[in-house]
RNA sequence: GGCGGGGUAGCUCAGCUGGUUAGAGCAGCGGAAUCAUAAUCCGCGUGUCGGGGGUUCGAGUCCCUCCCCCGCUACCA
């Protein structure tokens, strides 16, 4: 039984814009954080996955309005959006936070104040260059100038004109010591590498203040003794990730368990959010800052950049229905060094799908299982003496989970995979090898043990790789006839129980033949 | 412009502090096997390691230079 002594796990996606679409990209942050969750709570370790949707702002009030309907009740209905996909994709997060909820306002306010405590926070003005047509705020860079007037222009054609609101500013500019500190410290905090030394340049050239309220619209949580004033996009969604773990009860058990986060998990557009704002917000509010966050990177689509206009966007319902959930979930976690931007295409997806899962793996299960069901009385066969081969696969299987907890920790999703599938091949190899068919005549009780630690060898299989593949995994531990309590890591160490009788197998992964693909579509 | 990361087999990439005939996967070609989802296993690569120069007994691996690609360079979630 796991003890109560394994470090809890707090892991978390961003919060989605509920004006979005879901697309890949939010699918894919979650699936990761998903893969994290399910691997350390299988290691025996209390595990808080959070997820949730980010719904203020002056965008989703507008969205609200030209769908005439009430803000609340807009966001109600367009935040199911991402609680169908957390489903479609069997996510298990444990909690699902929205920022309009009142536990949410209550603890923004909290930080808030502490904000203030600290002198971190000061009333000053805003000035942006703001586009009527656009009713949009656009960047110096962003700018073209018309050259008959002088007058400034927007991408759009837009022209603007630089308006000034009153906004409570961050001082930020005070805490660059301090994050840079916190970065030197901790190697770890922000990965991959490469993510991080960008981070640093940018910290080490100096850091503005940030404004963090706005007066121009009001869908928003309130500024405590300022109602004039609604907080501003990040220091509001940023918060959701204590909100959801108890604050401002910074006591609670919650709170003391699962604080600080383990693990942020975020794409690479809003690692500066994370890594910058967010640590000096909580460190201002005297809150332990995250112990990581983690930029993951994007998928293009048949090598091209996903994009609306090019219509080549990535609909996470519609590639899980026509590949199958498990061979997705395997693809984008097995296709790509996890922090690399990637390439989604069918002919890589259908490559993983009928090379990695059916032919090497889910063969492999099918042809040890049909053998024992033939052969061996449809039970479990009784093992005997074991030769130093059967110990090298037995032991490689024994040795995997360690492995495996190296590439978990550090995200490297896809070096897990890889080394689970040398094991795979391993087996596959020793099937040749041992030939059981051959025995099955020449030797019948040395058949039992070559097939015996086969189906041994692919319970360890299935088990640890249950975090990427759940339903395939559990339909392969059935075929074993593993009980449902018996699939945790701890587990591992517990042999298969010869005489088990075992229902007839079936295939779990189905090639991918383009006829049929044809056909249905 | 500044900072950072890259340019290695048809494709995707490994190659740590310099040292055996530069590797893996996929694709391709040949063979073995026939338990299995026409799956598995074995064998096969004459690659200017982006170009040029240098250091060294020895460089893909260090130094200089040139060419090309990518990321970051603040208030859009």
């Amino acid at each position: 039984m796991a003890g109560p002594s394994k470090t809890p796990y707090y892991v978390t996606t961003p919060i989605y814009y509920v004006n979005d679409v879901p697309h890949i990209g939010h699918a894919y942050t979650t699936l990761a954080c998903d893969a994290l969750a399910r691997f350390m709570r299988l290691d025996g370790h209390p595990v808080k996955f959070l997820t949730g949707t980010d719904e203020h702002g002056q965008k989703v009030a507008k969205s609200a309005g030209a769908a005439d309907m009430d803000p609340q009740a807009f966001t109600d209905k367009v935040s199911q959006n991402f609680r169908a996909l957390a489903e479609a994709w069997q996510i298990t997060n444990d909690d699902f936070i929205r920022t309009t909820e009142a536990r949410h306002v209550r603890s923004c306010q909290a930080i808030w104040r502490k904000l203030v405590e600290n002198g971190d926070l000061y009333l000053g003005s805003y000035g942006g260059w703001y586009a009527v047509d656009d009713e949009a705020f656009y960047g110096e860079n962003e700018l073209s100038e018309e050259s008959a007037s002088g007058k400034k222009i927007a991408p759009s054609g837009a022209t603007v004109e630089w308006v000034e609101e009153p906004s409570y500013f961050f001082r930020l500019s005070a805490w660059q010591e301090r994050l840079l500190e916190l970065y030197e410290r901790n190697p770890g905090f922000i990965l991959p590498e490469s993510r991080r030394n960008e981070v640093l340049s940018f910290v080490r050239g100096g850091l503005k203040d940030l404004s963090v309220s706005r007066t121009t619209f009001d869908w928003g949580v309130p500024v405590p003794d300022d109602p004039e004033h609604v907080m501003y996009v990040w220091l509001d969604a940023l918060t959701n990730y204590i909100t959801a773990a108890g604050y401002p009860e910074e006591g609670s058990e919650d709170f003391t368990t699962f604080w600080p986060a383990s693990l942020h998990m975020v794409g690479k557009d809003i690692l500066r959010f994370h890594a910058v704002y967010w640590p000096a917000f909580l460190m201002s509010a005297g809150v332990a800052p995250p112990k990581r966050v983690f930029a993951h990177g994007w998928w293009t689509s048949e090598g091209q950049k996903i994009s609306k206009r090019l219509g080549n966007v990535i609909d996470p319902m519609e590639i899980v229905e026509r590949y199958g959930l498990d061979q997705v979930r395997y693809f984008l976690l097995r296709e790509v060094p996890f922090g690399n931007d990637g390439d989604f295409s069918h002919k890589a997806m259908v490559g993983r799908m009928n090379n990695d899962l059916a032919n090497d793996f889910g063969n492999l299960a099918q042809r040890v299982l049909s053998m024992i069901n033939k052969n061996c009385g449809a039970a479990l066969p009784e093992p005997g003496p074991r030769t130093p081969a059967d110990e090298a696969l037995l032991g490689a299987a024994q040795g995997l989970l360690a492995g495996l907890r190296e590439d978990y920790g550090g995200q490297q999703f896809h070096a897990a995979l890889i080394r689970t599938w040398e094991l795979v091949g391993a087996a596959n190899r020793y099937v040749d090898e041992q030939a059981p068919w051959a025995l099955r005549k020449s030797d019948p009780a040395r058949m039992a043990t070559v097939l015996y630690l086969l189906a041994e060898c692919i319970r360890h299989l299935a088990i640890v790789t249950q975090p990427v593949m759940p339903t395939a995994c559990g339909k392969i531990l059935d075929q074993l006839g593993v009980p449902a309590d018996r699939r945790d890591f701890a587990a591992l160490a517990e042999p298969l129980a010869p005489g088990t009788a075992l229902p007839k197998p079936e295939g779990v992964f189905p090639r991918y033949v383009e006829e049929a693909a044809a056909e249905a579509s």
